[in-house]
DNA sequence: CGAAGGATTGAGTTCATTCAAGTTGGGTGG
DNA sequence: CCACCCAACTTGAATGAACTCAATCCTTCG
């Protein structure tokens, strides 16, 4: 049994997103420095669960700050009917501990092992006093997060099953490549039920909807966790981004 | 003919969010302090259009930031197949300008006759380097918008009609109280059109649920844009917030 | 005051849901 | 290592809610 610090020394603090500043190409980069993750490191600890973990539970006393550097996570709210509804997919390079009052807004859960630091928000507050580069940092992820959920919104209110699944399918190729994941290769962390939720729609029509588009031949099923993207442009029409 | 200057002068930036950090009731506070305000005024202009006027349009260079401080806007998108969809509507204390490589992501026009002060942002940006306290405020919006925002799409995504609509109207409730509005009563600033397009329905489903939640006695309708909420409870419960 | 756009109502259709019955596949114990 | 088992997934048929199409009513604004 290895050392477990030894195993994910490697990993440092790390804040991927879409500047709103014209910089370059439109891709998404790296906000934090060398410095702003030296100091992150030093206020926080790196944190490694199995799946099916919850990291922390709606409604709990917000404390820590979670940056997700591997595997996936979610969050959800359940509601009052009993059923949980997914506000979000976490990926490496991720914030998780959105807060409200000092009480967490909704239930963070691993999907897959995680590794994670766990920032807490009084250190973390603490460094935004001085390091004005960090809370642009921090303003740009969000700002990001705001128009992803913005855009989910969209997706969600008017497209039919297909679309939205072919909306899904294409996000989460760009937001999560697993280490050794081929292009149009995705694996699917989540289940159907899972899926359903964040996209609202129920078990069945996701699968109806995921069979529809492979009788397409825009994606290939291979398993309920693998599915290879065949047609990527026709799939990008589909969900409407022209 | 007044001078303009003198009906504006009484406004000063304000934004307003429930704070992460509890911090005495779960109520929405000002973040700006005094100075802040101050810091704003100098380097913003405030600006007053009249109803139906874009402030921008999407994908135009963004170089300022809005802060409404009278009167209500949206934001949308032109969607592939021409309509558009509503991501946002902005309230007195809201903030527009949501902007990704340097480009506007949403168009913003006017509902009302509008005021808001027009922040340059370079100047944000360099008041953002030296005042940690406005970082800090500016995350705490960010952060509320984006609580929003998720909700907004929980809301849209699972509930019928009638539920989307209650939802809507109790957001309208708690978050736009033009001067002079009696409690429970709301007034409308944007056509059903609008309305639809926001909680992804048709406009005449909007129509039938707001007739469905009449005939359960929990709004009364008074022309197209006055309704008056008889039972908030009702309401609540049917939007599913228990 | 009249026109034009917005809002409501009605009838028929469509598509996701519900309910129910298989099928698959990953995980566990023998 | 294999076979079993349970949960997850898929498929099918019937129901129902929201959409489309179309006509009428309202109201706002020139």
């Amino acid at each position: 049994m290895k050392d477990e610090l030894a195993d994910v020394a490697p990993y440092r603090p790390s804040i991927y997103a879409a500047p709103f500043r014209k910089d370059g190409d439109g891709m998404e980069v790296e906000l934090l420095s060398r410095s702003e993750q030296d100091a992150l490191m030093e206020v926080s600890q790196l944190i490694s669960v199995r799946r099916h973990t919850v990291l922390y539970p709606e409604g709990g006393e917000a404390r820590f700050v979670y940056n997700v550097v591997s595997g996936v996570a979610q969050t959800y709210q359940l509601q009052a009917n009993g059923d949980k509804r997914i506000t979000a997919f976490l990926f490496p390079r991720d914030l998780i501990g959105l807060s409200e009052n000092g009480a967490y807004v909704a239930t963070a859960q691993s999907l897959t092992p995680v590794t994670a630091f766990r920032i807490p928000f009084d250190a973390l507050q603490a460094i935004l006093e001085r390091d004005p580069g960090l809370d642009i940092g921090l303003l740009c992820k969000l700002c990001h997060e705001l128009r992803r959920s913005q855009h989910h919104a969209i997706t969600v209110a008017r497209n039919d099953a297909p679309a939205r699944l072919a909306s899904f399918l294409l996000w989460i190729e760009h937001a999560y490549a697993p280490p050794g994941r081929l292009a149009g290769e995705l694996i699917l962390p989540m289940t159907r039920h899972d899926i359903a939720d964040y996209v609202g729609l129920t078990v069945e029509s996701v699968s109806r909807a995921l069979h529809a588009l492979e009788a397409q031949g825009v994606i290939r099923r291979k398993g309920p966790r693998f599915i290879t993207l065949l047609d990527t442009a026709k799939l990008r029409k589909l969900a409407g981004q022209v």
